[in-house]
RNA sequence: GCUGAAGUGGUGGAAUUGGUAGACACGUUGGACUUAAAAUCCAAUGAGCAGUAAUGUUCGUGCGGGUUCAAGUCCCGCCUUCAGUACCA
């Protein structure tokens, strides 16, 4: 019989709850640490064992922390906006409070059964008015600031007001669209109010604009970059088109650089953080400007090479770039709209599917080269995007690969600007080991050199100048959903005007249907109560706007990344009405120490958090500029799908073995059914499904095999493993132990219920321990040597091993140590109680039960943390100083079970020993037990 | 294509960062206990060869080279897998 898990499972976890043992406050006469898991999205399939991974881990190092005598904040909460619920509401009709608060409910269960020292006071929960209220207080904050360029940091809007007001838009370093006219002050001035709200959206941190955005019809919505992945949306897998639409979107473009150069203060995986750095994606080149012929436009183009400047032979613009239909020759019209409407047509999948297909259209046109005044045709390609740099390239064939292809392709003239390079065959893409050739004043430099003379030469000839560019794209913050925090905005005169931050939160209206409105708004369109009156500062009803005091609020709500992008500092102050967290709060706690979650936030929630967090240092709202300090990814944990093999057109299955070099239909099965051997249990099949019961099995040796596969976890897969059914059959304490036993934290690994019953049984073995049969038996005498040494060994390793973060070894140590001490027979308190202690962060529930049968009032949290005793820590490794022929010489013995006479001997005799003697001198001999291994000479 | 990570027994994975490769666990095989099963405990378990045996010996960390007394670990060149990204000028 093991040890009855279940009912010290369920002591302890009513004794945490009632004693409310893991609450913690501030402020504190200890060093504070702050661990934290990425919050869960409740939905409503509850947990798999591959979620409570992480949380596991950061639980190990939260209980561990608590020991060596931190303040230890570890909360949790739930991001509790979000899409399914959403579409439940559209099914059902039921509201997604409701589905919400059920799945949380659940969640909230299931974490409870596996022990975590959450300090639930502080939960939050993004779809709570309470806590939106400050998403909506930030959102209006960004609204009313602007990115100034020379102090490199977000101020508030009444300077940039200040400065227009003195001196224009003249020697205005901020921020601002691509396409903000100029103006003096005098022009400030006498703008309307509403000419003043629409020349300031240009500057806005968050801001009202006509942009191309990812639209996707079938979840009736836009979606941020990072949200469509390849072509699709990232949920569901819908296709996604390019639309314009008048949309919010916040700056983060303006931060792009701090992004970038922040990531080296921040202990973060190196591929996480590379990943961040393509996401960004800085190039640094140049921009220059194309005058067209017989026009006063100028076209400008960013290139990373302006040192081929004299190898450009065309231009190429973006079929949806705003100069297209003026540049259009009349003769080339009907052939370039024609170009235009089919590329329109095609979403982003096709054009990414097929990027191999050259395709464009001459528009009639000529520039003017900057430098040589020839004539440079002006043309249409969908190579181009829209949306990077200028939306128009210098195209030079010699130079770049897309370049080359277009040229011929329609036949344009390639001029090669490489010394001794072919380039008749593909572009010549390396920028360093070559020389420029045939471009005038250029010939003989070097890429670097020619770099920097033809950027000197355009800024001093007013053509261009050098330029930095970023992949990185502002991102679009209106939902068309309900399930989101309203954005706190109405509209007077067409402007958008904020809810004064008093009259905050803007709460989500009641609406009849979860579905867009017929003509197109979104499903806010529904409410009947959506209007702002602004006299009683109120939401009012709609047939009352009159657009003198009551007006339309905004229909779209904040995509799912609003709330996430600063929970970390509101669990500092959980229940704070007047600040979203308080300044003690935010001084004590500071910034998040241990932060948990999956890689695939990288380019989401990560990138926009950080942006956040710099914008709120920017006002000086929170201490610190990055977040996180470090950051662990951990891996997913796959599931191991069961197949079965169907003869095609049979009732008939065969075992695995017998499917070789046969025709068979995999099909999933059920992974409960199958035992540790890859056996299958036939009637819990036929039990599982009925249709098996008229089925054949062709079984071998009378046994039926299965087939596995590493897949994701799923329920249409049949692999998903509960942690409920683990904790019922093992207790939670082997189901935490086993996860992080399953391999490094980091990596994706299958989940393998067979293997638990090693951990499992070392719990049992560890139990035991401290067991005489049914009853307790501890010796109070001293330990053996060889017990104290386990003990320290073990110590010194769970110790380091936590700190690294390799949980998986210290469950080893643990293991190594349990059968040690059992061979050993130790039942001694001075060696168990420290060894329960270690183990209390991996198996908190079963070291609570045995420190109180050590005779402990206080919970097991309250003991400090055991320190390894130098004296039983032997070096492994040691160098002995021997005499050896009459000189001194080191010797390196990898195992101290040999005194240093006996290691001297093993030398002398050693064949190998007298054969470097003669005419050698040995510096240092190599020796393991009884052998030597090697003599260095 | 580009960027990043990783390839170790039948399986998950260890290896003090250049020092006894395969810890620990699963699985498998044999044994003890039991009327029997479960549970538990003990032993063996990288592959090959020799030996009744203790043991000895050869080969072994994706492949091919190299550095070193010594390489899973370092260097050069490949192959494969996974992840991110993709006409980014």
């Amino acid at each position: 019989m093991g040890y009855p898990f279940k009912d010290i499972e369920y002591k302890w976890q009513t004794y945490w709850a009632e004693n409310q043992t893991y609450k913690v406050s501030h402020p504190s006469e200890k060093p504070k640490f702050y661990v934290l898991d990425m919050f869960p999205y409740p939905s409503g399939a509850g947990l798999h064992v591959g979620h409570p991974l992480g949380y596991i881990a950061s639980d190990i190092v939260a209980r561990y922390k608590r020991h060596k005598g931190f303040n230890v904040l570890h909360p949790q909460g739930y991001d509790s906006f979000g899409l399914p619920a959403e579409q439940y509401a559209i099914q059902t009709g039921q509201h997604p409070a409701i589905t919400t608060e059920t799945n949380i409910k659940r969640y909230r269960e299931q974490l409870d059964r596996m022990g975590f020292s959450f300090d639930w006071s502080r939960e939050v929960r993004t779809s709570d008015s309470g806590y939106y209220r400050w998403t909506q207080w930030i959102f209006s904050l960004l609204f009313d600031s602007w990115f100034d360029t020379k102090q490199n940091k977000a101020r508030p809007i009444e300077f940039l007001v200040q400065h227009l007001t003195q001196f224009g838009t003249q020697q205005l370093d901020a921020v601002c669209d691509e396409i903000t006219p100029d103006v003096t002050a005098a022009e400030w001035k006498q703008m309307s109010k509403a000419q003043k709200e629409k020349f300031l959206l240009h500057f806005r941190l968050t801001y009202l604009a006509e942009t191309e955005v990812n639209w996707c019809p079938a979840l009736g919505t836009v979606l941020a970059n990072d949200e469509v992945i390849q072509g699709v949306s990232e949920r569901g897998g819908h296709p996604v088109e390019r639309k314009k639409m008048k949309q919010w979107s916040m700056r983060i473009s303006a931060f792009a650089d701090r992004l970038l150069e922040g990531l080296n203060d921040v202990e973060w995986p190196e591929p996480l953080k590379e990943m961040q750095r393509n996401w960004i994606g800085k190039s640094v080149g140049a921009s220059v400007r194309f005058k067209v012929e017989n026009s006063n436009k100028q076209i400008e183009v960013f290139t990373t090479r302006p040192d081929t400047l004299f190898g450009v032979t065309f231009l190429t613009l973006a079929p949806e770039h705003e100069w297209v239909k003026d540049l259009t020759t009349p003769t080339q019209k009907t052939e370039v709209d024609a170009y235009i409407a089919q590329t329109a047509k095609r979403t982003e999948r096709d054009r990414m599917s097929d990027v191999n297909r050259i395709s464009g259209v001459f528009t009639g046109a000529y520039a003017q080269h900057p430098i040589s005044n020839e004539k440079v045709p002006i043309w249409i390609g969908d190579y181009v995007l829209a949306g990077y740099g200028t939306g128009a390239v210098m195209a030079v064939p010699c130079g770049d690969q897309r370049d080359f292809d277009f040229a011929t392709h329609f036949g344009l003239p390639i001029i090669n600007i490489f010394k001794d390079v072919d380039v008749t065959k593909a572009a010549y893409i390396d920028k360093e080991n070559t020389v420029i050739t045939n471009s005038a004043f250029l010939n003989g430099l070097s890429y670097a050199e020619a770099t920097q003379k033809v950027i000197q030469y355009l800024s001093e000839n007013g053509m261009g100048e050098g330029a930095t560019t970023y992949r990185l794209r502002d991102a679009v913050f209106s939902r068309q959903r309900y399930w989101g925090e309203p954005i706190p905005v109405y509209y007077a005169d067409g402007q958008p005007q904020l809810i004064p931050d008093s009259c905050l939160p803007l709460e989500l209206p009641e609406v009849s249907n979860y579905l867009p409105t017929p003509d197109g708004a979104p499903p806010l369109g529904n409410a009947i109560e959506w209007a702002w009156d602004t006299d009683q500062n109120r939401v009012v009803s709609n047939d009352k706007i009159d657009h003198k005091t009551i007006f339309p609020l905004e229909k779209n709500t904040m995509p799912g990344w609003a709330g996430s992008s600063w929970y970390f500092n509101r669990y500092m102050d959980p229940s704070n009405t007047g600040v979203f967290a308080s300044k003690e709060a935010l001084s004590y706690w500071k910034e998040v120490d241990l932060y948990l979650g999956g890689s695939e936030h990288a380019t989401g929630h990560l990138l926009y958090a950080r942006f956040w967090q710099y914008f709120l240092y920017d006002f000086g709202l929170v201490p610190v500029a990055n977040f996180a300090k470090k950051l662990i990814n951990q891996g997913m944990i796959l599931g191991e799908s069961a197949f079965i093999y169907r003869v095609p057109d049979t009732q008939t299955y065969l075992s695995k073995g017998l499917c070789e070099n046969k025709n068979v239909i995999p099909v999933h099965v059920d992974v409960s059914l199958v035992s540790a051997q890859n056996t299958l249990d036939i009637e819990g099949l036929k039990q599982w499904q009925p249709h098996f019961s008229e089925a054949v099995f062709e079984l071998e040796d009378g046994k039926f095999f299965v087939g596995r596969e590493v897949e994701k976890m799923s329920k249409s897969k049949y692999n998903v493993v509960n942690p409920d059914a683990i904790c019922d059959q093992y207790g939670a304490d082997t189901l935490r132990m086993y996860e992080m036993f399953l391999g490094p934290i980091e990596q994706a690994k299958p989940w393998n219920t067979a293997g638990i019953s090693g951990v499992s049984n070392f719990l049992n073995k560890f139990w035991r321990l401290f067991h005489d049969g049914e009853n307790i038996d501890i010796s109070d005498d001293q330990p053996s040597k060889e017990s104290l040494k386990t003990l320290h060994k073990t110590i010194e390793k769970v110790t380091q091993d936590i700190d690294q973060f390799s949980l998986n070894t210290s469950v080893s140590a643990f293991m190594i140590a349990t059968n040690e001490l059992t061979s050993q027979k130790c039942n001694h308190r001075l060696v168990l109680e420290p060894l329960t202690v270690l183990l209390a962060p991996f198996a908190p529930h079963i070291c609570e039960e045995l420190w109180s049968l050590l005779g402990h009032n206080e919970s097991i949290t309250t003991a400090s943390y055991p320190v390894a005793n130098p004296d039983y820590l032997q070096d492994d490794t040691k160098e002995y100083p021997i005499s050896f022929n009459g000189k001194m010489r080191f010797i390196l013995a990898l195992s101290t079970s040999l005194s240093k006479d006996e290691i001297q001997d093993a030398v002398m005799e050693d064949d190998r020993t007298q054969a470097y003697l003669e005419g050698k001198t040995p510096k240092k001999v190599i020796v393991v037990p009884n052998k030597i291994v090697n003599i260095v000479v």
